[in-house]
RNA sequence: GGUCCCAUCGACUAAUGGUUAGGUCACAACCCUUUCAAGGUUGCAGUACGGGUUCGAAUCCCGUUGGGAUCACCA
């Protein structure tokens, strides 16, 4: 049976490469009819954010990402939040250092900081030393066992070897090889007696029965110290699969100074869900076909972490934008309506769905995103306040007035109004007026919409109705005569 | 700097020893056309470099270069 995880630390936003991480392990899991578990790493209190968890959750439904076992929705090997499972992490703590895996530390903070610069100043790489340091080797048994007693701060550190190769295998990248010289004595328990992530994380992945473990690619360095302790506690090592980096343009870590990371953004900005999935999913996997457009049933279908790719994905905005308008022209028209109507709403405007399903028919082929439709085909829902000067520079003459007058008289005796008679009675009317038919019709467009670009003028008309473009050539024609 | 990871069009990627190196976004041109789009057609553009192995290398090996990640009592 799969079992995977997603382990966010609740300290902010759900980054976006964080959601291709949670979405991967979905996959992977819902794939091979596995578990998919959500596991809150909130054991740095220092860095808590009130209310990051409830919102990570939020979000991560809103994307379509169900957890079966979750801080909400409980399981069998629950509590599924870290800052509820402290004893245990002091337990095996304790039991490692019983092993001869780990052992005590006495240093400050100070005493570190001090080291480190020696270390600096000496030229080497930085690392705990630990015959030098205030720990249970330097000290003795007996000076040891009395800082114990007296309570004195102490810490945890993982005992690693000090020659030797640490060996793992990664799905996606293959055998991984690190001399152990180079591991740190890794902080276990920190001296508030709270856990790091490295205990933390191997004790509940083991303890969840985590099968696979997918999390991004800058956890690959910490990785030696985890299988250290998997073998050391006697526990089977988990699969590993450590997936890309999503990059900004200029190829560093997706960062926030360089654009929008949070999905919240995302969605803020109108992003459909399947859009923001579909598009992530892709960036560093694909299923070797030259489709690109998949709901997540079919993401689920097809997912195989063996095809991740190894090297990073920039995060191109402008695919996403065509992505989701993709999506806009896809969805049913009623599900967009319902989508809208509330933002419409907001702004004072109260169409009816039907008018609105309509308005967004017409249109959704000239936007990327479902709230442009307000500011984009704004005349749609009020007559237009102004006239854009360099349209109507472009096409009105004070001599189109008479035959703009005689087009007017026409259009109001239509029956029915329907956008091929209109395009039928404008076509006929370029004969006895001489003009154009593109003069025609953008004079229509003009005095009716007051934009340049818009959806086609005859269907415009027809769902403006009758009344309303009258009206609002006749005002267009009054206002453009008081002007010349 | 140490360690680790990575390297196909500008971007996302396909091709897992034999292809004219394919698709998508973006870009450009043309067609269509009442505007803007959409759509259609076409184009631009890539295996970082150098050595091997092989009849044959984008693909395997080595090196170089370049990029990235990481190096806390953060996760």
């Amino acid at each position: 049976m799969v079992r995977v995880r997603f382990a966010p630390s609740p300290t902010g936003y759900l980054h976006v490469g964080g959601l291709r991480t949670a979405l991967y392990n979905y996959l992977f899991a819902k794939h091979h009819g596995g578990v998919c578990i959500l596991r809150i790493e909130d054991t740095d209190r220092t860095r808590f954010v009130e209310g990051a968890a409830e919102a990570l959750i939020e979000i991560l439904r809103w994307a379509g990402i169900e957890f079966d076992e979750s801080p909400e929705k409980g399981g069998a090997y629950g509590p599924y939040v870290q800052s509820e499972r402290f004893d245990l992490y002091r337990h095996y703590a304790a039991e490692l250092v019983q092993r001869g895996a780990a052992y005590y530390a006495f240093d400050t903070p100070e005493e570190l900081e001090a080291m480190r610069k020696r270390m600096q100043d000496a030229g080497i790489a930085w690392r705990y030393d630990r015959t030098s340091m205030r720990n249970q080797y330097t000290l003795g048994e007996a000076e040891t066992h009395r800082l114990l007693e007296s309570n004195a701060p102490r810490t945890i550190r993982m005992k690693v070897p000090l020659s030797g190769t640490i060996r793992f295998d990664d799905l996606v990248r293959g055998t991984i090889e690190v001399p152990a010289r180079d591991v740190d004595d890794q902080i276990l328990l920190k001296s508030d007696n709270f856990p790091t992530y490295h205990l933390a994380n191997i004790v509940d992945d083991h303890l969840m029965r985590i099968t696979h473990v997918i999390r991004g690619e800058e956890w690959l360095p910490s990785t030696p110290k985890h299988v250290l302790l998997y073998d050391a506690m006697g526990w089977e090592r988990p699969a590993f699969a450590h997936l890309p980096l999503l990059l900004n343009p200029d190829k560093t870590k997706l960062s926030k100074r360089q654009g929008d990371v949070a999905v919240e953004d995302y969605r803020q900005k109108g992003y459909f869900r399947e859009a923001l999935i579909n598009f992530v999913a892709l960036l560093g996997w694909n299923p070797s076909s030259n489709r690109e457009i998949f709901s997540m049933q079919e993401l689920i279908e097809h997912f195989d972490l063996t095809k991740v790719n190894k090297a990073g994905a920039v995060f191109d905005i402008q695919k996403l934008e065509w992505m989701n308008s993709e999506y806009l022209r896809a969805k049913p028209l009623d599900e967009l309506a319902r989508e809208l109507l509330p933002t419409l709403q907001e702004q004072g405007i109260n169409p009816s769905l039907e008018y609105l399903a309509r308005v967004i028919g017409l249109v959704r082929e000239r936007i990327h995103k479902l709230c442009d439709v307000p500011s984009f085909a704004a005349y749609m829902f009020s007559a237009p306040a102004e006239y854009e000067p360099a349209y109507k520079a472009q096409y009105w003459r004070p001599d189109y007035a008479a035959p703009m007058q005689a087009l007017t008289e026409r259009l109001a005796e239509l029956t029915p109004w329907s956008a091929s008679i209109l395009q039928e009675t404008v076509k006929a009317f370029t004969k006895e007026s001489g003009l154009k038919i593109g003069i025609l019709m953008n004079l229509l467009r003009l005095t009716i919409t007051g934009r340049s670009v818009g959806a086609g003028m005859p269907e415009t008309m027809e769902l403006l109705g009758k009344d309303e473009c009258i009206r609002r050539i006749t005002t267009a024609l009054q206002q453009f005569s008081l002007e010349s």
